[in-house]
DNA sequence: TTGATATATTCCTATATGGGTATATGATCT
DNA sequence: AGATCATATACCCATATAGGAATATATCAA
């Protein structure tokens, strides 16, 4: 089997950094097609097929004003990347940590309590 | 030019579900090879090929136990992940929204308080 | 040394990619 | 209708993939 495609899942089409770019820039507001151009320095072709991937994962939505189709950030799509790597966040999170020693402490606490109830 | 590589950095690799998996289990504990191959089902070689790509963008350590090798987390890879995805979290997130509320209700009060220093 | 166990690497192949370039489609203006 | 602007699609190509299968490497056992 090959790699999976980029339209798979929110996961693979934000592998790429233009894709992401693209997000961060609607994440600013709509906007039409070639102020994404102006903004990534990238072919225009190039931009759209960026575009119809975002659209195919959902990231993205479509609306058509006149010549020009602006689209819109639809951050849902992410959520499942959030979902998954937030459980990894005390991997490196101080706050984690201290959160940790406060549990740590509370546990032990409640042994020499002798349990309550 | 061709897709990113895998090993290019944490987004690409974790884009395979594979990879995803193997992490979740090492979330359990540090863990030899043979334990991944039967918690994913897959062969063994696809198993060793995917921890080389964890490897090579930082996501997991090895250690030698004998003839074993014991792979081991290290969720540090993945902080730029959730630093990118965590600023659209207000986009499905109710719990912004009504920050968003809170925030606007303040500055109404503000701007009628006059402003006092 | 021979054998068994644990893991990594090599070779194969179909497939999808991302950029480049050219062209198609569609809307607006003259 | 013709010209122009905005966007999408088609085609080409070098490249890296993920899984399958076979094999290499290393450690421990007898």
């Amino acid at each position: 089997m090959a790699r999976a495609a980029t339209t798979a899942d929110a996961f693979n089409a934000v592998a790429e950094p233009r894709r992401r770019q693209i997000l961060d820039v609607l994440a600013g507001g709509e906007r039409p097609v070639n102020d994404l151009v102006r903004a990534l320095g990238l072919a225009q072709p190039q931009v759209s097929k960026h575009l119809r991937v975002l659209r195919e994962v959902g990231a993205v939505d479509v609306r058509d004003e006149g010549r020009q189709r602006l689209y819109r950030l639809n951050g849902h799509a992410l959520k499942p990347i959030h979902d998954w790597v937030k459980g990894y966040e005390r991997s490196w999170s101080e706050r984690f940590d201290e959160l940790d020693v406060v549990l740590a402490n509370l546990k032990q606490k409640e042994q020499g309590d002798g349990g309550g109830k």
